[in-house]
DNA sequence: CTACGTGCAAACGGTTTGCAATTCC
DNA sequence: GGAATTGCAAACCGTTTGCACGTAG
């Protein structure tokens, strides 16, 4: 199944690039960084590169089967998503890491109603909503 | 007049962050990295220190002076901006780097009745338009 | 068999930091 | 004069790349 997946992309199936699809695809942290998924395979016992981890990862975005993204909390480190639901935007919990995913229509439309506005095709975007939750004492471990 | 601000804000006055906190003031272009912060400085015959030009961006923006952005079209290079202005978000073309600032009150209250629902209280957020403008090539330098 | 993918180690680029010299008040 | 700030060079850290070896089809 990772595997069709892999071939729908164009990418040979091998096994960095399955464990890494599988990984995703099973992990409860939705978000991960290339740190995080290399350290987790090796936990597994499966032994791959964190250079491909990162070229993987590359990959998988440029085939749309990943999303990017950089949160301002996490330093600069990049994290990736499955993008297997519909388009989504991010509510961050500055204190203990929890991760909200939230779509809105309205702000959909109105985005487009400012780009044509001001004459722009809008082609990607991101808005990240940092704050605290009321209850981080419970989610610490949530990411 | 820079003076004042510094003093508002805690920082000495001290060459390096005169010189700077007027070059952001008298600069066209609003957004500006370090980097090109202190060649520009450079040109001007002041010599500062790359390192201390991004001790002061640190400090301007931990006082409010200024506004850290991470932009994904600048590859991790993060850029400036005064914070003079009223909030607002951003449109970028990814063809020409043109910077489109706006704002947008049915946006901000979806996103206050946003964290209400999951219980959130928001800090801070960014929304960022990426996409093309209509006209990119009269735009070439007007980052 | 052969092109493509991998692991390793070294390079990269933006940013930060330790330290001795300097500046501000 | 003494604390705060600076410049320099070296460290840092996430990410990318060159290259010799390995593997999928």
């Amino acid at each position: 199944m990772s595997n069709t997946e892999l071939k729908k992309a164009g990418l040979k199936t091998t096994l960095p690039r399955l464990r890494i699809l599988q990984l995703l695809e099973s992990s409860k942290t939705r978000h991960m960084s290339a740190e995080e998924i290399y350290k987790t395979l090796l936990e597994l016992d499966e032994d791959v590169g964190l250079a491909t981890v990162y070229r993987v990862l590359t990959q998988f975005e440029t085939a749309g089967i990943v999303i990017r993204h950089h949160f301002q909390s996490s330093s600069g480190t990049a994290v990736f998503e499955l993008n297997e639901r519909s388009h989504h935007d991010h509510l961050l919990c500055t204190d203990c890491g929890k991760v909200i995913e939230f779509e809105d229509k309205i702000i959909e439309e109105r985005q487009q109603a400012i780009a044509k506005q001001y004459g722009f095709d809008i082609t990607d975007h991101c808005l990240y909503l940092y704050g605290r939750c009321q209850h981080p004492e419970n989610c610490e471990h949530n990411k």
